[in-house]
DNA sequence: TCACTATGCTCG
DNA sequence: GTACGAGCATAGTGAA
């Protein structure tokens, strides 16, 4: 067991920070009706809340200031002189602040003559004496000096920062045991400690690690080389001592407190419900409402308890699984948490995980998880092979709602957070039976059970095996790229007249539409004139500016995402990139990809396609790709049932060019690559809802003429015409738009008043069964391709999905068959109306499989 | 100092 | 005000 913590708040640096953080600010401070400020209170009580629910203390106390003079002050008038009288619109608040305390049972510990950082230093030091863990909660650099062994600094301004001793030295170049003798010379502006005039940070540091000391420094000044160090050390020498003496935090201050009085307390709910009432904190009230219902968590710790936990159990229940491991390398510090009852949950501590093996990978033992691909990616790590899983709540939750921010368990479960492993567990048990039963009576469960639920294991491996680049490729790339940009900058500042920052949107429209009086084309949205590319290429013919500024931003935008930002995120185990893909992270069904994003690598242009080049395969062997032809539009023919596009694509012809000799009235060889080009982008457009202005805008045409595109296209594809209009009015009916395999998004702004959000509405209705029936069959395509790789005849691995294309490497003997067999496995996955095209290649890289 | 928004650009 | 779905980099700004 890890010693118990104590948590000591430095309670005034938070409250001024807060308060002064306001005041700064324009917004109107925080009043109840009757005009008491509130602001502090409010704030400090987040503060509070978050660090419980982050941390967990055992112990926990509120230092507070004394109200009288400070020793400090008697010894240095001018000491904290620069900070300011507290305002009364804070002093004010400081009864309520102390009352709230009282209310969430934290005790407040302060000592007559005696500042925060004293009574703070001397309770760390006997706290730590008797073997507890001392966590100061501060943003105050001055305690930085109090770190030590036992004693560590947590900064909840500064995202949560830990500070040990090795952090300290790394933040202020000192360890700890300096930290008093480096404020003494560089000085503290807000502290007023004067410091030595002439020595700053950089300074002090240096004078502070060769000599170890202020004093030590004192007396060998002659030894100083830097004449200006060395006259300020000699010429002030009491000024520094004082200096010292102040900055240095006392630890004998004469604080009473006892380990029970701090131990972490249930608040007085009562009280804390009055105090919001009282200041008219209407939201915190509101979550006060529902008091937690009572859970009956048992933390089972030792073999025996879970032995018989495991007996308890009825032979063919539900476990909920959550497994609570920090990244890391101590795997032992977290636990797995189970439940198999609703409101009962326990955890198991990850030492005793052999304890739950037999269970987590019996296969008959049925299991729910909340995200079940980094649930099986954990206890691999941790050395389990779960199997068994039947449930996964955020990929049921995702089909009922679509929501790609509303399937984290809190969102799912309705309650704030939810941290603790065994309550997790319970969560999701409760979830597994209402989701599983909601799933099937909304005819959801094929899509769940034969989609969803199996590709969840197929992702995770694809995001373990991960995919090669070529990094000294990139580095060449990236320097090539470099001197180009270069040049660029020059050309564009010289053309401009003078230096700015291109990549500024505002500096940039500045120089061109203001200084050099280029037509503003581009509509601003917000305010400024769009520096967008496409503005900057309709003024490209006539002012060269505007095309360099495209080549720049081209080059900085490949350069700086992907030419110098991928190498540096080679995984140093596996020399390969690992993306992670989500499940639940596009409304439509689709999937995406992060950290790094591997779905939107470049290939439109020469350039991209160099990117693209340096994907390469595990030495020796060969990428294999394999996309869908035209998926979506095969979709709207099967859906629409559209007589010309139907025959189109049972013939075979390209697609485009039969757009093109329909629209314009001409045989399809007589087509011009440009009618093609622009039936190309009707075709496009049909997919995403066609309006005549966005085609308009996409094809630098007008609006009466884009009009005329789009009736002549649905004359012809009257089929296409009706599918839209008739899928519209059941959207509309129902709310819902589906795909093929009924997976549902809700659509509510069909009857929107607003022109605008019911025409957005009209046009994802219409896009989202295509969209969405897309990613369901490459879905399905992935499941049964994993199945069949995974037999030992084969080695080649599955590595990117990427929408409508799938990316394999495969030795060179193994990759035309695997060629074959994805081309042939995501052609058959579905028989429609219209045949379902792959086109499959192999090759040396990403660029080259094709 | 930091978290957020706006802008712009990459992909299917 | 205007084509569907995503993620990420950079500036610029307002807040804890």
């Amino acid at each position: 067991m890890p010693p118990p913590r104590l948590f000591l708040i430095d309670s005034f640096g938070f409250i001024f920070r807060a308060f002064h953080a306001r005041a700064r600010s324009a917004a109107t401070p925080m009043r109840t009706s009757t005009g008491l400020p509130t602001e502090a209170v409010y704030i400090f009580n987040s503060m509070l809340r978050k660090l419980v629910a982050a941390h967990h203390p055992e112990y926990l106390a509120a230092v507070f200031e004394s109200e009288g003079p400070t020793l400090r002050e008697q010894e240095y008038a001018e000491y904290k002189a620069n900070r300011p009288e507290m305002p009364p619109e804070l002093a004010a608040q400081i009864p309520w602040i102390a009352r709230l305390l009282e209310a969430l049972r934290v005790p407040i510990l302060q000592v007559p003559g005696y500042e925060a950082d004293d009574v703070i230093g001397a309770i760390s030091r006997q706290a730590a004496a008797t073997g507890l863990e001392v966590v100061i909660v501060s943003s105050d650099k001055d305690m930085l000096q109090l770190v030590g062994e036992r004693v560590s600094m947590l900064n909840p301004a500064k995202d949560d920062t830990w500070y040990d001793p090795p952090k300290v030295a790394e933040f202020l170049g000192v360890p700890p045991a300096q930290v008093a003798d480096l404020l003494a010379l560089k000085g503290d502006a807000v502290d007023n400690i004067p410091g030595a005039p002439g020595i700053g940070d950089k300074g002090a540091r240096e004078l502070v690690l060769r000599f170890g000391s202020v004093e030590a420094a004192l007396d060998r000044a002659a030894e100083v080389e830097k004449r200006a160090y060395r006259e300020s050390l000699e010429n002030n020498r009491d000024r520094i001592l004082l200096s010292k003496r102040l900055a240095t935090i006392e630890t004998a201050a004469p604080v009473e407190w006892s380990l029970e009085a701090v131990a972490v307390r249930e608040p007085d709910r009562a009280a804390l419900t009055g105090i919001y009432r009282e200041l008219e904190f209407s939201s915190l009230l509101r979550d006060m409402e529902p008091a937690p219902a009572e859970h009956s968590y048992r933390a089972l710790t030792g073999t025996a308890e879970v032995k018989e936990w495991l007996a308890a159990l009825p032979p063919a229940a539900l476990v909920a699984v959550c497994v609570e491991a920090p990244a890391g390398e101590l795997v032992l510090a977290g636990a797995v948490g189970l439940s198999a009852r609703p409101g009962e949950g326990c955890a198991v501590p990850l030492e005793r995980l052999e304890s739950v093996r037999r269970l987590l990978e019996d296969p008959g033992r049925p299991k729910a998880a909340h995200d079940l691909k980094a649930t099986l990616a954990e206890l691999e790590r941790l050395g389990v092979a779960a199997r068994g899983f039947t449930d996964d709540v955020m990929l049921g939750g995702f089909l009922l709602s679509a929501d790609p921010g509303g399937c984290t368990l809190e969102a799912l479960a309705g309650r704030p957070a939810i941290r603790e492993p065994e309550a997790r567990a319970a969560a999701v048990f409760e979830l597994a039976g209402r989701i599983g039963a909601e799933i099937e009576r909304r005819n959801l469960d094929d899509l769940y059970r034969l989609v969803e639920l199996p590709l969840a294991p197929v992702l995770g491996r694809m995001e373990r095996t991960g995919i090669r680049i070529d990094p000294q490729a990139m580095a060449r790339l990236s320097a090539r790229m470099d001197i180009e940009i270069q040049r660029l900058t020059a050309q564009i500042h010289a053309l401009a007249g003078h230096a700015f920052n291109i990549n500024s949107p505002q500096q940039l429209g500045k120089v061109l539409f203001e200084e050099l009086g280029l037509p503003a084309g581009g509509r601003g949205k917000g305010k400024a004139p769009s520096t967008a590319a496409d503005v900057l290429e309709a003024l490209a013919p006539e002012y060269p500016i505007a095309g360099q500024v495209l080549e720049y931003r081209q080059l900085a935008k490949l350069k700086g995402t992907y030419v110098d930002a991928l190498p540096a995120l080679i995984h140093p185990a596996t020399g390969r990139l690992h993306t992670t893909f989500n499940q639940t992270g596009a409304a439509t069904g689709r999937l995406s990809s992060s950290n790094p994003n591997l779905q939107n690598i470049p290939v439109r242009t020469e350039l991209g396609r160099e990117i693209r080049a340096a994907f390469v395969p595990r030495e020796g062997w060969q990428l294999v790709v394999a996309d869908y032809s035209q998926i979506e539009l095969r979709l709207l023919a099967h859906f629409s049932g559209d007589r010309v596009l139907v025959e189109a694509f049972r013939n075979g012809e390209d697609i485009h060019t039969r757009t093109a000799a329909e629209v314009f009235g001409v045989p399809p060889l007589m087509v011009t690559p440009d009618q093609r080009r622009n039936a190309k982008t009707v075709n496009f457009g049909i997919v995403y809802g066609q309006t005549p202005f966005g085609l308009a805008a996409q094809l630098g045409i007008d609006r009466r003429e884009a009009e005329l595109y789009i009736e002549s296209y649905f004359q012809r594809y009257s089929g296409v015409k009706k599918w839209i209009d008739r899928t519209i009015a059941e959207v509309r009916k129902s709310g819902v738009a589906r795909t093929l395999f009924g997976r549902e998004r809700p659509i509510p702004d069909m009857d929107n008043r607003n022109p605008s959000a019911r025409g957005f509405a009209e046009r994802t209705a219409v896009n989202s069964p295509l969209q969405g029936t897309a990613a369901d069959l490459i879905k399905l395509a992935m499941i049964r391709i994993d199945a069949e790789l995974a037999k030992p005849r084969w080695q080649g691995r599955m590595l990117l999905q990427v929408h409508d294309e799938l990316v394999f490497e495969a030795p060179p003997e193994e990759a035309p068959a695997l060629a074959r067999f994805a081309k042939e496995s995501m052609e058959s996955v579905q028989r429609l109306e219209v045949p379902l095209v792959v086109d499959a290649g192999l090759g040396a890289n990403w660029r080259d499989a094709k």
